[in-house]
DNA sequence: CGTATTTGACCCGCGC
DNA sequence: GCGCGGGTCAAATACG
């Protein structure tokens, strides 16, 4: 049932369009990785550096050297009129750089996070097993890995400002909120808006960094990357003009990061737990898609494009201010757990 | 009115 | 058997 209303749901750009790039490859050939024996998760990893090595795919959006990279955008590799100065993206665990001027955001229109060593960095400073990837609920309920269905990963990503989980060209639709034990910060749980898939994450603050968030993902997305929403590129000025630009919450998502507030708090019991944060009315986020230029091809068509060269479009075609759906260096795990 | 979010209640598995 | 904790459901609510 639950299904059937979400199907009927429109493509609204909202906070929980945001995915994961990596379970899109992990859709893509799980299959294969199956057969090879292939855990998902170094699936995901291989994918990764293939494209981010794909010369044809960044080769006209990197800039030649870090050096350049680090000039052209340094706050965190958001690119464009809204960089995501609070974080949001691998680059930003990186060394804390200097407030890039406004002109140089402008230039910024094209990738510039992270190197394809910095990736590698990320990828494997912490090394997981398989017993941290299936955890005891999983076994529970899947099964052993060698038979279980689907996957489960965990990644760290920062949050973007507020807390805001980075988007990872998916769209999610939240259905819970928890308060877990040992960890003052509520859990929300999303699963994937689009039918049939039963794709589910869920995110929470880490306890020893509250600016970092553990998403856990569970299953596979059926489909490519949701790239139902690509923003209209605007410059800086155009941003900054837009309603609820600069100095309020949606500005300070950024690029890759989601924008719309939560709106309420824990939930059930749970809420008695903990007291309850500052509300934001939800239209604030809301009224940064004024600037929002709605396409909508079919996730069939979002599926026939090859996952890497949908992120890296965009990523470029997203170059406008606010909620931008996704940018590849937010889709990137700070850290893999 | 359509859609997304919130949140209280419920379900289920595990440990004691 | 019971309590606890994690996960999910679905009615209520809010917004454009």
């Amino acid at each position: 049932m639950a299904n059937q209303s979400l199907h009927k749901r429109g493509f609204l750009v909202q906070e929980q369009e945001m995915g994961d790039v990596l379970r899109a490859h992990d859709v893509a050939t799980t299959a294969a990785g199956d057969e090879a024996g292939v855990w998902p998760g170094e699936l995901d990893e291989q994918l990764i550096r293939e494209l981010l090595s794909d010369d044809s795919l960044l080769g006209s959006m990197a800039p030649p050297d870090d050096s350049e990279r680090h000039r052209s955008c340094d706050t965190g590799g958001a690119p464009a009129a809204a960089p995501c100065n609070s974080g949001g993206s691998i680059a930003a665990v990186h060394e804390p750089l200097p407030q890039a001027s406004a002109s140089s955001m402008a230039l910024c229109s094209s990738y510039s996070g992270p190197t394809i060593r910095d990736i590698e960095k990320a990828l494997w400073s912490r090394p997981y097993t398989s017993s941290q990837r299936y955890g005891s609920l999983y076994f529970r309920r899947y099964g052993a890995p060698g038979t279980a269905p689907e996957s489960r990963h965990t990644t760290k990503v920062r949050s973007c400002g507020g807390g805001k989980t980075p988007m990872d060209g998916y769209r999610w639709r939240k259905y819970g909120q928890k308060f877990i034990k040992n960890n003052p910060h509520p859990r929300s749980y999303y699963k994937c808006t689009s039918a049939r898939c039963s794709a589910k994450k869920h995110v929470e603050k880490s306890t020893d960094d509250p600016e970092m968030l553990v998403v856990t993902y569970e299953g596979s997305h059926l489909h490519g990357p949701q790239t139902t929403t690509l923003r209209r590129v605007q410059p800086p000025d155009a941003a900054a003009d837009l309603p609820g630009a600069a100095g309020d919450a949606v500005a300070g998502a950024g690029i890759g990061c989601s924008v719309r507030p939560t709106y309420g708090t824990s939930s059930g019991d749970d809420a008695r737990r903990e007291g309850n944060e500052p509300l934001q009315g939800r239209h604030e986020g809301r009224r940064a898609h004024g600037a929002v230029q709605r396409v909508t091809p079919t996730d069939s068509l979002a599926s026939s494009l090859p996952h890497s060269a949908a992120a890296v479009d965009a990523t470029v075609l997203s170059s406008s201010s606010l909620d931008s759906p996704w940018s590849l260096e937010a889709l990137l795990p700070v850290e893999r757990i």
